[in-house]
DNA sequence: CGTATTATCCTCGATGATCGAGCATAAAAG
DNA sequence: CTTTTATGCTCGATCATCGAGGATAATACG
């Protein structure tokens, strides 16, 4: 039974790649978008069907003609478990190929002891594991730090090392991603959020620090080792700073609750998060808190309008604080972006849209990051491949 | 004859990108890599060459066994024609698919109109039509400013407003491209020079300004409206200061023949490239050149520490002035470099390496640009077309 | 000089995916 | 109940690839 092994996917990948767009599309929908005739989607249905990986179900009558079926992830199909590792805490989910992730457990932690963490993820995903046992295809991780080559190098916010987080899980026979949540929470914005369609999206994203990603054609652009997007540590601020990261004049250090308190000569705040929060929301009553707004405001602003320059994107997109600070000091942040633009761009400037997704963008991206490589030929020709198995095994 | 529409290029394509990437790679060579079987290759190389896109001499005999043919372009195949359009003066070269131009006009001109040189681009375009008929397919052009949706929107370098470049061929009957000049040179790098094989690079060059790519799997970034990689343009410079782009702060001031001048109080100089290299030029017996040059290294180096950590490139490639002005002033730059990385890239920070191409990469990099489309699915499919008329035109 | 070795090329039948025409089917509209 | 409309299914044709087996063209060696 070599046969499995030689599969190739041709017109598959681009049914469930619809599927995953837009779930629940018909499958003459689909058929439609791809180009395929009626005997092909027939055909690339049944197999996927036969494979467990679409479930059709009668669709919805709209007019006349016979009734199409929408295709949906089958109820045996491959699952990704997505994990999010927040500086308050962690959550797990599950997402089949639909790339909607549910919520499994959700946990605070105290964000003393990375080990602990690892320990209680790795039990959440062993529980998993066990439960769906060859469903779970692979596990991706979205986390607040710097991320390369799959391990966490820097977790600044958090207030953790490198941290190595394979293990949280026991041996290597599912894959796991690593992956930073502002390029994760980009991905999904770009796929199925704030700037779908568009095929240059800057997303950005000031939560503790800056994060953000640049996504081209559906796929983030994440260098060589996988920490690309660490925009936060552009030299767009003080020069005579140097971050916690090590470098000098991160722009990291001029837009989050922090360089609030700086503005406002109060002591770094232990969360600065919730501190800006705080500060955005007595703005309209405090003046030097609507002064170190507008500052902030600025100094995001311009660097924005730097880095549409050099990227040229079609939309950016801003999550976490980013939106509010914008909204707090409208008038500055709009004069600031136009400001730093090249001339030729002014007329047409590149429109800043707010995140779509809100807090699920990064585990929605995990998904969609894991189902990219679950959904992909290789991932694929495994899953196939354990199928056979157990079917033989039943035999 | 509808056979030539539906043409597909499986395989085909594979090969001629090995012809491209290895002019005069062997037909076994090129199987193995793409990993096809002898009867395969047999079958595609026949086609390409009954489709005058490739030609296949006898290669030099190495070893034992049956000798095997060199990949060659076809006398009779495609060709681009490839103009830069520079500071000084302009070129118009003719590549075939093996992505190596060749001068055919070279001339300086005043740079002061606009239309003058369109018009002397243009009958030079015209001549290679008249020789080369249906052969040429594409019309690649380097422009030492900024692009947008194939014109060019700024050229502050070579002192000219917005200009329609789209007016160096009379019709739309051959594609026109248009690039900006350290985009294509950077492309070529990534492609064929000092850092093939990388999955991402960052390409900067410094000449009257700064600018600079980023390429991913040996396709550039070119963003929205294809004006990307202006890094010039981001605010890592002196936010009092406007620049001539628009924009406030901008890198593009800090870095270049212009930068020292200020710092060596001196006018603005009126070919700052050449008055950098007079500068830099003197560093060894002029403390003050060899202080400004320092500052100038400084500012570079940082910026393109920076640019490592929000892209996380393989490798860095450095054209025109930049490897100058980092090998005046090595000790300062590397340090700036270093202290501007993030901490956990110190120990193994990102190579910057001088770019191999020279002063020929804009124009090999737009050979390529140009070859990416007469080489893809749509570009060969035209190809066919016009030869069977032009066969059906002989018969 | 002739044979062995080696590496490649060519031929040919099998495989598998897609396509499209023709027919079957399931709904609404009349 | 028939017509209209949209879709699903079947089946044969087409085409690229693959792999096995044999042919071919060079060197290596006796």
């Amino acid at each position: 039974m070599t046969r499995a092994r030689d599969a190739r996917w041709p017109g598959a990948l681009g049914v469930l790649g619809e599927v995953r767009r837009t779930p629940g599309v018909t499958r003459a929908e689909a058929a439609r978008r791809l180009g395929l005739g009626s005997g092909s989607a027939t055909e690339i249905t049944a197999r996927l069907r036969a494979l467990n990986l679409l479930d059709e179900v009668p669709a919805p009558v709209v007019g006349r003609g016979r009734p199409t079926t929408c295709l949906r992830p089958h109820p045996e199909g491959p699952l990704v478990a997505v994990v999010e590792v927040r500086y308050e805490g962690w959550r797990c989910a599950l997402s089949a190929i639909d790339g909607r992730p549910s919520t499994v457990v959700a946990r605070r932690h105290g964000h003393r002891d990375a080990r602990k963490v690892v320990r209680e993820i790795a039990a959440a995903l062993g529980d998993l594991r066990r439960r769906h046992g060859h469903r779970l295809r692979a596990v991706s991780v979205s986390v607040a730090g710097a991320v390369r080559h799959g391990r966490l190098v820097q977790a600044t916010t958090i207030g953790w090392d490198a941290v190595d987080l394979s293990e949280i899980l026991p041996d290597d026979s599912v894959p796991l991603l690593i992956g930073n949540d502002a390029t994760l929470a980009g991905l999904a914005e770009a796929r199925g959020g704030a700037a779908v369609g568009a095929g240059t999206v800057l997303h950005l994203t000031v939560e503790v620090g800056l994060g953000g990603v640049l996504v081209v054609g559906g796929l983030p652009v994440t260098g060589a080792s996988g920490a690309g997007g660490e925009y936060g540590h552009l030299p767009f601020g003080d020069r005579s700073r140097r971050c916690l990261c090590g470098a000098l004049g991160c722009w990291d250090n001029e837009v989050d609750g922090r360089a609030l308190a700086r503005h406002l000569d109060a002591p770094p705040p232990d969360d600065p998060y919730a501190y800006a929060l705080e500060v955005l929301a007595r703005t309209d009553r405090d003046d030097e808190a609507a002064d170190a707004v507008r500052r902030v405001a600025r100094a995001l602003a311009s660097g924005i309008a730097g880095l549409v320059n050099a990227h040229d994107p079609e939309v950016v997109t801003l999550g976490g604080l980013a939106p509010l600070i914008r909204a707090a000091a409208e008038a500055e942040f709009d004069a600031a972006y136009l400001d730093g633009l090249m001339t030729f761009r002014r007329a047409d400037p590149i429109p800043l849209r707010p995140a779509a997704l809100g807090e699920d963008g990064a585990l929605i991206g995990a998904a969609a990051a894991g189902l990219d490589l679950v959904l992909s030929e290789t991932g694929l020709n495994d899953w196939v491949a354990e199928l056979e198995q157990s079917t033989d095994r039943q035999l």
